[in-house]
DNA sequence: TCCGAATGTGCACAAGTCTTCAACTTCCGG
DNA sequence: CCGGAAGTTGAAGACTTGTGCACATTCGGA
């Protein structure tokens, strides 16, 4: 094993850990889409979107194809739209969770919260 | 919305991107486990470890008590062990996928893959 | 052919992240 | 009550990333 499984998996999250190049992924689950059309929902500098996309594109995750005058992206897989699926599902759920959580954590101060089974 | 959503989802992702964090959530999945044997398995040093635990923690990805001498560490929340397991898949399949995908990207050069359907 | 719009790239600088080291706290045994 | 083991914390320095800017490139149309 060249890399480490989880090097590789550290990365692969750490591609995802940029706001921008989560709403790229996001706007892209609907389908493919030009640059032009990207950099008009997202309100980042041309220079900078390009940037992202180029990491995105390294990091296998999108595909580019150029459509003579513009540069239509797409997700290279559906894999994608369907892990930021579940991350938004869990996001949400830690979320609303922590109405109760916050509770508990201040409560107990350090001790806090070991919510799966204790063995 | 104090924060945008897609900026939480970044720094979630941000929080999973270390190798070491990784390892730990992975290790964390089988049930609480305290930091001395953490530190058996992860060949890190303990203020370095230590450290990767705050974040996690202040991430409330994983809660610690405090049992005698020991600090004992758990998942707070099984979707954790969800998610990581969601990306191990997705991670493999695309791993996997590469071998006919690098094929097809490296013939068509910038011209690749869109292979969601297209609209 | 020449111009301008649409993108990508290289660079320098600001900003954020890791690792290491030393000091501190808590708890247990003697 | 003291010494040591288990963890945690704060700070400094090395390193990695993100941003904005200027410039290169590629097309399509006048």
């Amino acid at each position: 094993m060249p890399v480490p499984l989880y090097q590789a998996k550290a990365e692969f999250f750490r591609t995802l850990g940029h706001p921008v190049r989560i709403r790229v992924l996001e706007l892209l689950q609907e389908g493919p889409r030009p640059v032009r059309d990207l950099l008009a929902d997202l309100d980042v500098e041309a220079s900078s979107l390009s940037q992202q996309l180029a990491v995105l594109r390294r990091a296998g995750l999108v595909g580019a194809t150029r459509e003579g005058n513009t540069v239509v992206y797409a997700l290279s897989t559906p894999d994608v739209a369907e892990l930021l699926r579940a991350a938004r599902r869990i996001l949400t759920e830690m979320i609303t969770d922590q109405g109760g959580l916050l509770a508990e954590l201040r409560g107990s101060g350090a001790r806090a919260g070991s919510r799966t089974a204790p063995v």
